[in-house]
DNA sequence: TTTGGTATACCCCATTTATGGTATTGCACG
DNA sequence: CGTGCAATACCATAAATGGGGTATACCAAA
């Protein structure tokens, strides 16, 4: 069995050399580098050719989701695990966006060696409090079901969606074969339904349903 | 420290006993109940007063993922391990929109205890490679960055916010301080960034956007 | 220092939208 | 066979929005 090839971007020294020292332990990794800057993270990467990287968010003169950004530029498979105090919805959301495969909270410092197993054998470790905040990320089934919005016209939610792509009342009646009055008729009889007077709160209400 | 009481949904026998026997060991847990089937269970639970689920999917006369959604028309908070063999994108998809708090594969039949007691402290117990389906579920940021929406201004981008959410021109004034022509120069900008020349088109693509 | 971008504000004018009506046709349900 | 609802269509009027200007103040970058 070859020894994992691991790449670390992590700027405090001595967590640096702590993470290095773990992994020497594991004769299941061979660590590559370990830098504190992640500036020049794609010429870094054609360099060393790592297995797997583990990615500090707040690093000076750069930022390991910009970072995982420029490497999904040209790389969209190697493995990237986060490693960060960051536990904010924000962060986390950025870096999985960003194509991030795994997110390690520094107090899990432990679990860095079975985390990048992990994840190279296709599975995304994170902290569960983590995987939480992820689960927030998908929009939940609305069980309790919005009365106004059910009680539109299958032609009503037509002309509905047709107003929240931006289409003018004539564009509409066009694309419907019908008058620019009917269409100003059914959008009437929505606006009453929706209890709104605008377009634009019309299809707030509308693409803020479910 | 009280025992957690958990209702048990698992049709087939033998690993209902093995559950149970299995939470009988811990004494941190109190099984009120394990049952095969999740037909009644709104009943269930007004009668047991769970502090925590753990949920099969497929069952014989009810769905684990229908059973969930049941609870949460009346509980949005208990929380439900689903505990199943099933590792589709499909039934993950379903559990997570229907609002289960974990995932946990009967492989991993020894991680339900730690999974119980994670979930009651806010976490979201998963397999990585359940976590990794979850990922998928997250849209990916569009590499090719929308030059139109980022050569907005942060006022810009704030008066459009508004507009988004149904406000009038008058209203956007009145809530930022400035005069609805300054609004309005603001939205004449923004429609010439965006090459627009309505509210709901403008929405439309600043929403359509990532 | 000049240039460019941002934020502020006002004017005029044409178009679009919103609100209030009225009216016909067809279809489904009791 | 009415009654109700959906879908069609038109009229009048007022309010809001969109497009064209012009102008000042501030700040940062060239």
């Amino acid at each position: 069995m070859m020894a994992i090839k691991v790449l670390i971007y992590e700027d405090n020294e001595n967590l640096r050399k702590s993470i290095e020292t773990l992994l020497l332990w594991d004769t299941a990794f061979d660590v590559l580098a370990a830098l504190p800057d992640a500036a020049f993270v794609k010429d870094d990467i054609v360099a060393l050719c790592p297995d797997v990287i583990l990615m500090d968010i707040d690093m000076p003169n750069s930022n390991g989701v910009n970072a995982v950004t420029q490497i999904r530029k040209t790389d969209s498979e190697l493995p990237i695990v986060m490693f960060t105090v960051f536990e904010d919805d924000e962060n986390i959301f950025k870096a999985i966006r960003a194509g991030a495969n795994g997110y390690l909270l520094k107090k899990n410092f432990d679990q860095i060696p079975i985390s990048l197993k992990d994840v190279l054998n296709g599975g995304a470790p994170m902290t569960s409090s983590v995987a939480k905040k992820v689960l927030n990320f998908i929009p939940k089934n609305n069980t309790k079901t919005n009365e106004e919005i059910d009680s539109l016209s299958k032609r009503e939610v037509e002309i509905l969606e047709y107003i929240t792509k931006g289409y003018s009342y004539k564009m509409i009646g066009d694309e419907l074969f019908i008058s620019t009055e009917t269409v100003r008729t059914h959008i009437k009889k929505i606006y009453k339904k929706l209890q709104v007077n605008s377009a634009t709160e019309a299809v707030y209400k509308f693409t803020h349903a479910r």
